[in-house]
RNA sequence: GCCUCGAUGGCGGAAUUGGUAGACGCGCUGGAUUCAAAAUCCAGUUUCUGCAAGGAAGUGCGGGUUCGAUUCCCGCUCGAGGUACCA
């Protein structure tokens, strides 16, 4: 009877699929166990070994659990939305949905042949209508709620709206866009239904905003941080750039601090949490305000040193009292222009008769920088000195256009349409401080208006700014630069924008800078302080802007030093000479009044005080973490529930979900860049009042369009360990009864690559879904364990490259590929090896000549160039099938090989007992490294309880490891020395005799060693131990069913075909998935004697056995009368005898 | 640069609270069985030294704590992964 693998582990395939015997149900008297594997994204290349190693580990401990006595969820699906079925698609035009198919079959007949005790009949597929009606379903839900800071939870946007229509938002706390304006109650309830959609669109939690985007037009799509490696997509790597669009956001920030603190409540791995701590990036500091000082004061260099105003009286009441005068008459045309400026259809704040530095200008919107001019007839005179004026105040940063009289009153559209293009040419600031609440300039000479806001961690340093650095893209930039630096600015600001991101991060060492011309003022020191620009500021971060402390921080430091700016010391006791002083725990602040002699906490603390007292700032935390971008301009995905009414988004009612991904004839953008949904004319969607056709949502006659994007990968991944709980439920996303039994994942395995993608943004939504009271936990992996990688070993055959490239003796000659012996020989001697010359003469005698002539030496005349092999052509000898390689590539069809020996393998019918070795390497395993070992192969050669074991038997679970095919044959000689151990003469037999203790013993160690093993998902130890057991049962010839029995149990986790059959030949008729566990008992390794090991000094020399009752003093008095320690001691007496009883004996001496 | 993890025979790895370093498996060597091979079984296999019994050294390197260190501490070297001027 012989251990015929392929056929058990059909018959139990069969068998389990047939009796749904790991069928988990949702209400059982036993406590729940959910383990969850991270479902795969079903490729067209299909499985290789490496990606069953987690789903091993996971089913080994479902299994283990069942028999436990736990009822156990051990769920799987497919993510199986993704690029590659859309790249495929655009390539051949086949339905991405036919291609995942495809590949979900192939994938499901390999996991099945693994043997894994996953309950199919809860799968789910990201991309099944069915399913990602709940993604659509949980968007609504996130559109429709705000992030209440004060209650520190998400609530209904109900909420906020009723807030607003008592009190305005000027007390509310949220989670939303900083740039928001105030208003009252009574405001709120006079803004337009238009407004107040925008203005809480602002506040939702998932929203639309034009963001700065990772464009990777390769691809046509935006790109998550984490889909971007080194500057160029993960997927194909294209060439990626920063892009403004307008995209849904999922705003993550507002979850940061508890994204933080729930990580203090997971078991999950240390270094995971660590990067996802580094990438939320908390900094506790302060907001500081610097306001800059106006050229008049800074430099003496101003608008009325320009000779264009004269004067020395207070000229800033003079033009208060002619603006107020010109404002009380305006022409005609300012009349009618006024009108349009100020009505809602512009939507932005325009000035009339306004005050700039030093000049009256007709219309100013100070947000935008935009002077409008409507020049009347007292104007034609003075063309000249307009230009001159316009000069002075575009070197302020700000934009004049000019109309006429005619054409305002002429052509108001065109004018206006004019207007409005401009805004949109200008970046937004926010309105300087330049006029009092009665919109009244205040005097100048004190600041110019603007203020330069700065997050630094160091507040308490703040007397050791002595200068300020912006981003280059700093929005202030071009407002502040002075006329003489402008030139330099924008060559330097042109240079940067020319740098890409990969130069930037490759060359971090290049200190770039310029000066502005501008200086601010400090807000404690009166000082004034110079302002820079430089790129190692970067716009993205904070506000784009830092005060400089170069005693505090190296990079100020180094830009310091490199500029000759001042670098003043304000720490107590340190030598700043060499470089700045970063330890902020042990500093203590000097030369910085009120701050002197603190240390750095107490002076953080009072500064901070200060800072808040005179309004120049506040204490704030800033966050890393950016909102998630949500929207992808791609095919294959969720398509978002959303429609838009005058511009505005809209969510389609619930009763209509699914919206179901509509059909197109192309995948590719449209030709007026739409995302590829733009290409859909029919929306399989239809309802009596409303319907969907034409990309356009119908509702009452009324036509409305459509989102076009689609959500991004991660949407469906962030919440389907939730699904699996009540996968088929047509009327909820997880009905309570069943997300209150299972609760969350006791166990989840997968790749730590998903540290700051998946594994965040899915702890997000549990946690939106918590405050809603979705869900009853807010974590939903209490325990998570990284499978390490599986690394291929890739087998290279050396390819002889002789002569020089132009020499005729390459001619026509055919490949010649040495074994990896005569190689390493060769190589090593630097010289050609005999058994290579020999060869080579038998197939081109003139050859030989030629090398000699050269001198034999290697380097001169030829190399060896390694080539890939396919390791499937390699057996576990490292010999390469010759044949078989020949015909794999036409390329090698010619190929000529010398063996091991120096032999010509292919001549003559007798190879001479001579082979060819390649070399060996581990790399990554990747098909186009040829290094992929398929599974369904190792099934077939050795099977899956032999697969199973070995890949546990590899390694520690969460170290990355090399796969060598050869190690599988211990494992599959373990299991047929398992099955013999149930077999006498022949057939299948055991004995019902009492074991004896020795058996006991050996049972029993197992069974504690084992289930220490599994507690610890230290399975490779697990194994061995296995191993361990059945060597010595072999040689104790056991045959008893008191052993067996129990020993199939513990086996089953791990090897589960094979202890099903033997449990089934035992006498069971049911499978042996629920049965008990084996009970340790400790009687059964209790022992009298112990053989304890003898050292001297630390150095065990030899081994005594002794009684376990023995006192100390009686093994002291044993050991020194042995003879071995006389003859170490050699007369010696020993300094101390060391005893442990029961452990070690060590005698010093 | 910073953060994290790691380094043990020819190879994968074991040693769970500081207590016999190298379990278990692969590979290799020798033997048995066989006409032969596969399969199976037995013995050996850290290094150096020795015919052997034995002896000595040894867990990336250099120090330290300890009766005793692969394990703990300090300082390095190398490798893998993450991150990238985060103010």
């Amino acid at each position: 009877m012989e251990y015929n693998f392929r056929k058990i582990e059909a018959d139990w395939q069969k068998y389990w699929a047939e009796n749904q015997t790991f069928k988990a149900e949702n209400n059982s008297t036993k406590p729940k166990y959910y383990v969850l594997d991270m479902f795969p994204y079903p490729s067209g290349a299909g499985l290789h070994v490496g990606h069953p190693l987690g789903y091993i580990a996971s089913d080994i401990y479902a299994r283990y659990k069942r028999h436990k006595g736990f009822n156990v969820l051990h769920p799987q699906g497919y993510d199986s939305f993704g690029l590659p079925a859309e790249q495929y698609a655009i390539q051949t035009g086949q339905h991405p949905a036919i291609t995942t198919e495809e590949n979900i079959k192939t994938y499901r007949k390999q996991l099945d042949q693994i043997g894994f005790s996953f309950d199919w009949s809860r799968e789910v597929r990201t991309s099944d209508p069915n399913y990602y009606k709940w993604t659509q379903w949980i968007f609504i839900q996130l559109f429709n709620s705000w992030y209440n800071k004060t209650t520190d939870k998400a609530e209904d946007i109900s909420t906020l709206i009723a807030i607003f229509s008592t009190e305005g938002n000027s007390e509310v706390k949220a989670a939303c866009d900083d740039t928001i304006e105030k208003f009252s109650a009574d405001d709120w309830k006079n803004f337009s239904e238009e407004k107040q959609q925008k203005i809480l669109l602002q506040y939702r939690l998932t929203f639309l905003s034009e963001t700065e985007v990772n464009w990777c037009p390769g691809l046509g799509t935006v790109l998550a941080n984490d889909e971007i490696v080194n500057g160029v997509s993960e997927r194909g790597g294209h060439q990626v750039v920063r892009k403004k669009m307008m995209q849904w956001s999922m705003r993550i920030t507002a979850y940061a601090q508890r994204l933080l603190d729930g990580l203090a409540k997971i078991d999950w791995p240390q270094p995971l949490k660590d990067s996802q701590t580094y990438w939320i990036g908390k900094s506790e500091g302060a907001m500081v305000s610097f306001k800059v000082l106006s050229p008049a004061l800074s430099e003496g260099k101003g608008a009325r040193d320009s000779g264009y105003l004269t004067g020395n009286q207070d000229i800033a009441h003079v033009l208060l009292e002619r603006a107020k005068e010109m404002r009380a008459n305006p022409t005609q045309a300012e009349v009618f222009l006024w009108k349009q400026l100020k009505s809602k259809k512009l939507d932005i704040k325009f000035r009339q008769q306004h005050l700039i530095d030093d000049f009256i200008v007709d219309f100013v919107c100070l947000s935008k920088r935009l002077i409008i001019e409507v020049d009347g007839k007292i104007h034609e005179s003075q063309i000249e000195k307009d230009f001159e004026r316009t000069k002075i105040l575009e070197n302020k940063g700000y934009k004049v256009i000019r109309f006429t009289n005619e054409e305002v009153i002429g052509n108001i559209d065109k004018v206006v349409s004019k207007i409005i293009e401009e805004l949109e040419k200008r970046p937004t600031l926010s309105e300087g401080k330049g006029t009092n609440e009665n919109n009244e300039v205040l005097p100048l000479g004190k600041d110019l208006g603007w203020e330069i806001d700065v997050f630094t961690t160091r507040p308490d340093t703040i007397f050791g700014v002595s200068f300020m650095t912006l981003a280059p893209e700093h929005d202030l930039v071009p407002i502040i630069t002075t006329p003489e630096q402008k030139a330099a600015v924008e060559v330097y600001i042109k240079s940067t924008a020319k740098r890409s991101e990969l130069e930037r991060m490759a060359d971090v060492k290049t200190i770039t800078g310029v000066f502005t011309g501008a200086y601010a003022l400090h807000p404690f020191s009166g000082k004034k302080i110079p302002i820079w620009i430089g790129d190692y500021v970067l716009a993205g971060y904070g506000t784009g802007a830092v005060m400089a402390v170069p005693c505090g921080d190296q990079r100020d430091y180094d830009f310091a030093k490199h500029f000759d700016l001042e670098i003043p010391n304000i720490f107590e006791g340190v030598d700043i000479s060499e470089g700045a002083y970063t330890d902020k725990e042990n500093s203590v602040i000097a030369n910085s009044d009120f701050l002197n002699g603190l240390p750095y906490k107490k002076a953080m603390k009072r500064i901070i005080h200060e800072i808040e007292q005179r309004g120049c700032g506040y204490g704030k935390v800033n966050y890393r973490l950016r909102d998630a971008v949500f929207s992808r301009q791609r095919y294959w995905g969720e398509p978002f529930p959303v429609y838009y009414k005058n511009g505005l988004p809209q969510m389609i009612d619930l009763k209509y979900l699914p919206i179901v991904l509509p059909e197109v004839e192309k995948y590719l953008p449209t030709e007026d860049g739409k995302p590829p949904l733009g290409n859909a004319t029919v929306w399989a969607w239809d309802t009596e009042k409303s319907s969907v056709v034409s990309n356009q949502l119908i509702d009452h006659k009324t036509i409305f369009p459509l989102e076009l994007n689609t959500m991004p990968g991660w949407a469906g991944s962030s919440s389907y360990f939730n699904r699996y709980m009540d996968p088929h439920n047509t009327e909820e996303f997880v009905s309570k009864e069943a997300v209150n039994y299972w609760q969350d994942v006791d166990l989840y395995i997968g790749g730590s690559e998903h540290a700051t993608g998946h594994l965040l943004y899915s702890r997000f939504w549990q946690k939106f879904l918590f405050d809603k009271g979705i869900v009853p936990v807010d974590e939903y992996a209490k325990k998570l364990i990284n499978q390490g990688m599986i690394m291929g070993t890739s087998a290279f055959v050396y390819r002889w490259e002789y002569g020089l490239q132009s020499d005729s003796i390459n001619l026509a000659r055919k490949p010649i590929y040495i074994s990896k012996g005569l190689i390493e020989k060769a190589i090593k001697s630097g010289l050609m090896v005999s058994e290579i010359s020999e060869a080579l003469s038998k197939i081109y005698s003139d050859l030989i000549g030629y090398h000699k002539s050269l001198g034999e030496s290697l380097a001169e005349w030829s190399h060896f160039n390694p080539i890939h092999a396919d390791v499937s052509l390699v057996n576990s000898s490292d010999e390469l099938d010759i044949e078989a390689f020949k015909n794999w590539r036409p390329e090698y069809n010619d190929a000529i090989f010398i063996g091991e020996n120096g032999e010509v393998l292919p001549f003559g019918e007798d190879l001479g007992g001579d082979k060819y070795i390649v070399g060996r390497e581990v790399e990554k395993m990747s098909k186009s490294k040829y290094n992929v070992v398929n599974p369904d192969q190792i099934c077939e050669e050795y099977g899956a309880d032999s697969l199973r074991m070995f890949e546990m038997f590899l390694g520690p679970l969460e170290q990355s490891k090399p796969w060598k095919t050869s190690g599988i044959s211990g494992v599959l000689s373990f299991l047929k020395k398992l099955w013999k151990l149930y077999i006498v003469e022949n057939k299948f037999s055991v004995s019902e005799e009492n074991p004896s203790k020795e058996e006991f013993k050996i049972l029993h160690k197992t069974i504690k060693k084992v289930e220490e093993d599994i507690d610890n998902f230290s399975f490779n130890t697990s194994v061995s131990t296995f191993m361990i057991a059945v060597n010595e049962l072999t040689a104790l010839k056991c045959n008893k069913r008191a052993i067996l029995e129990p020993l199939a149990i513990l086996l089953e986790p791990s090897a589960p075909h094979i202890s099903e059959e033997l449990w089934k030949n035992l006498g069971h008729t049911t499978s042996i998935a629920t049965v008990d566990f084996p009970v340790f008992e400790p009687k059964y390794l209790v022992e009298s004697v112990k053989e304890y090991p003898v050292s001297f000094n630390g150095k065990m020399r030899f081994k005594i056995e002794l009684p376990l009752d023995l006192s100390v003093k009686e093994i002291e008095e044993a050991v020194m009368a042995h003879e071995k320690t006389q003859e170490q001691l050699q007369g010696r007496v020993p300094n101390k005898v060391i005893i442990v009883p029961g452990k070690i004996i060590n005698i010093v001496g």
